[in-house]
RNA sequence: CGGGGCGUAGCUCAGUCUGGUAGAGCGCACGGUUCGGGACCGUGAGGCCGGAGGUUCAAGUCCUCUCGCCCCGACCA
């Protein structure tokens, strides 16, 4: 695709709706009447009969905590980089992230469909992107000879499920979802589910006759994402991104907030700004310091030997940072060009990447910095620097004074000025945000933070519909190419995210709504008789109470259970052992925290029911 | 793709520098004692030391080449 994006085809969504906690209370306990495929009917209720393997220590390829405790919780297990198997432990909180997007996802009006992993070159091809797709897209080939990939995304195939159909701005618009495994073959996958190479990801596709069609239903998925991630319990954000080549159009990225994200996102405290570091603005900059060296009618040679760094010069020449002009060679898709920046603020080459409306940037290397400028790296500036366009961000135009490299080793000039001593052919903001610039609504100090990103919602316009001639007759009788949104959110990564913002040193504390059984019946004393009968009784009772419930019935020691228990990180958990039957309790403690308490046996399904509504309660519905 | 690290029992790892009969803990099986926060004792099963070449009387250990996995970076963007 185009914009490699991240990785969601999609976009992002602007403010989030506030809290969207309607109150039609959930009927809680039972996910599914049985008569409809309850799986919760036989054996994978019983420790003893699924397939639940926890292991003791961390596996040696872990790095990050959701990667850990989902394999030693027995969730997932690794089957080659990147690769992963989803364990019937790790299916079922799969399963259930996947029934939440299905109910926001119908909630928006998008029906659920399933397009094929094998997708053949020829659409590819029609798009454009068989060959502008690097070697992300995994390439195959079948007996004949023929091509096909493995689908990193399906923009292509979608369009032309549509484009068959759709023939009428009557018949618009259209929105199409699935829940897919998806392959890109990631240069460097890692962190188990955050960054797989074949991952589950659920993808969605509107198709519009108007842009304020695809506006209203661009808004529907941005709620409906919003109420997603609140379902799940997530502290998240929804932040401004780039929308790569696509240009144009808006973009959202849905951020869940944790310090082993990958991305970095620039916040507003005060107005609720948010933006993911490739595309955060800032406000006014502070003004560089006065100059503090006498002001020259033109820029004079100072010899600063070995001085490459800004830091290094700065000190030598007694100036600030702020006075000095850094100017970097890029190398484009067809071109060099020279970027200036001030030499306190750092260049985001994914605004200067836009800019030039490239697909390929990367910094010069030193022989052809030397070959265009004439002087060696570190040495380079603007002044009279000829055969290469050059491009200012508008900090460097408002010093008054500047410093900058003259394109001879060793040799700097001082009291330049911007306008007088050079003139750029464009001027553009060019910086990287950071942590205490102002914000560009409101002024106030941005802070960053770090974020997982689950979720991107990307307004596409026409470029697949017209590449792909997906057309539609408008009132007029006129054709024209549909308009498109594309939505992406990513299955397994929300939960793995889920794990990084929910657990301590003991295990998973799962939100109620991933949880892969919400509450656990562990049988302690299994070799006493009264004890079984007891414990086996209470479970018929709570799964004919249609509860989510995992009958711990293994003859291992306490110990044992209570650690699984907590690494698993089953919210509800009832002990019945000898100890509390003795006067006919059971005991009842959450793993988020709090007091056991013990509760007689026949109270028991009352009370798990009033404890899950409790629980409930605080999530939106 | 560059840099670094690691491949030895199901898992986590010693052993490699300095070549000489394959190890520990956990897990697993059996017996016994235990039994409300990962028990203890005993017995036992389980390895082509990632793979292929080479050096050597002898290779887990030394050399070459490969494959895989992890981390950083580049790249993807």
């Amino acid at each position: 695709m185009e914009r490699p994006l991240s990785r969601f085809e999609g976009v992002n969504c602007q403010r989030p709706l506030t809290s969207s906690t309607s109150s039609s209370p959930a009927p809680a306990t039972i996910r599914r009447p049985p008569s409809q495929g309850n799986r919760d009917i036989g054996a994978n209720m019983r420790w003893s009969k699924t397939f639940i393997h926890t292991l003791r220590q961390d596996p040696a390829d872990a790095e990050v905590v959701s990667h850990k405790l989902m394999t030693r919780a027995g969730l997932i297990s690794k089957v080659a980089a990147g690769i992963y198997n989803s364990l019937p432990l790790g299916w079922r909180s799969i399963d259930k992230m996947s029934d939440i997007i299905r109910e926001e996802m119908e909630t928006a009006g998008a029906a659920e469909l399933v397009m094929p992993a094998v997708q053949p070159a020829e659409f590819w091809e029609e798009s454009g992107r068989w060959a502008q797709y690097g070697p992300e897209l995994l390439r195959i080939k079948d007996r004949h000879d023929r091509e096909f990939c493995f689908g990193p995304t399906h923009e292509e195939i979608i369009t032309d499920i549509v484009r068959r159909s759709i023939k009428s701005y009557k018949q618009l618009p259209v929105a199409l979802y699935q829940i897919q495994t998806k392959f890109r073959d990631e240069i460097r996958p890692r962190f188990g589910l955050m960054r797989g190479r074949e991952f589950l990801m659920k993808d969605a596709y509107s198709f519009h006759a108007d842009v304020e069609d695809l506006d209203t239903t661009y808004r529907a998925m941005e709620r409906a994402y919003c109420r997603i991630f609140e379902r799940c319990g997530l502290a998240y954000t929804p932040v401004e991104a780039d929308t790569g080549n696509i240009g144009g159009s808006e973009s959202h990225e849905f951020m869940v907030l944790a310090d082993t994200g990958e991305d970095a996102i620039m916040s507003c405290p005060s107005c609720g700004y948010g933006a993911n570091v490739e595309k955060a603005q800032t406000g006014a900059i502070a003004a560089a310091p006065a100059w503090p060296l006498a002001e020259n009618d033109a820029p004079s040679e100072v010899n600063t030997p070995e001085m490459r760094s800004i830091e290094e010069v700065s000190k030598f020449l007694g100036v600030d940072p702020a006075h000095l002009i850094k100017t970097m060679i890029f190398e484009s898709d067809e071109e060099f060009v020279a970027v200036l920046i001030r030499g306190d603020l750092e260049i985001n080459e994914v605004k200067l990447k836009n800019f030039l409306d490239c697909t390929h940037l990367q910094l010069a290397s030193e022989a052809k910095i030397e070959q265009i400028t004439g002087g060696p790296q570190g040495f380079s500036g603007p002044v009279g620097l000829e055969g290469i366009r050059i491009i200012a961000d508008p900090t460097v135009m408002d010093l008054k004074q500047a410093a900058t490299g003259a394109n001879t080793l060793d040799t700097h000039l001082v009291g330049v000025v911007p306008g007088r001593d050079f003139q750029p052919a464009d001027i553009v903001d060019l910086r990287t945000a950071k942590a205490g610039d102002p914000c560009p609504n409101c002024s106030e100090a941005m802070i960053e933070k770090r974020g997982i990103e689950v979720g991107h919602i990307f307004k596409l316009g026409t470029k697949y519909s017209t590449a792909m001639k997906c057309n539609f007759l408008d009132a007029e009788g006129k054709e024209n190419p549909m308009i498109m949104g594309c939505y992406g959110l990513g299955v397994g990564r929300t939960v793995a995210a889920a794990i990084e913002q929910n657990h301590d040193d003991k295990g998973i504390i799962w939100p109620l709504p991933l949880a892969p059984y919400e509450v656990v019946l562990v049988m302690l004393n299994s070799d006493k008789p009264d004890v079984v009968e007891a414990a086996e009784g209470l479970y018929t009772q709570l799964k004919d109470a249609g509860f989510d419930v995992l009958f711990d019935d293994r003859p291992e020691r306490p110990g044992v259970k209570f650690n699984d228990m907590d690494l698993i990180g089953f919210p509800v958990r009832i002990v019945a052992g000898a100890r509390g039957l003795a006067e006919g309790n059971i005991e009842l403690s959450l793993r988020s925290g709090g007091e056991k308490t013990l509760v007689p046996i026949t109270d028991m399904v009352e009370t798990v029911r009033k404890t899950l509504d409790e629980i409930r309660a605080q999530l939106p519905q």
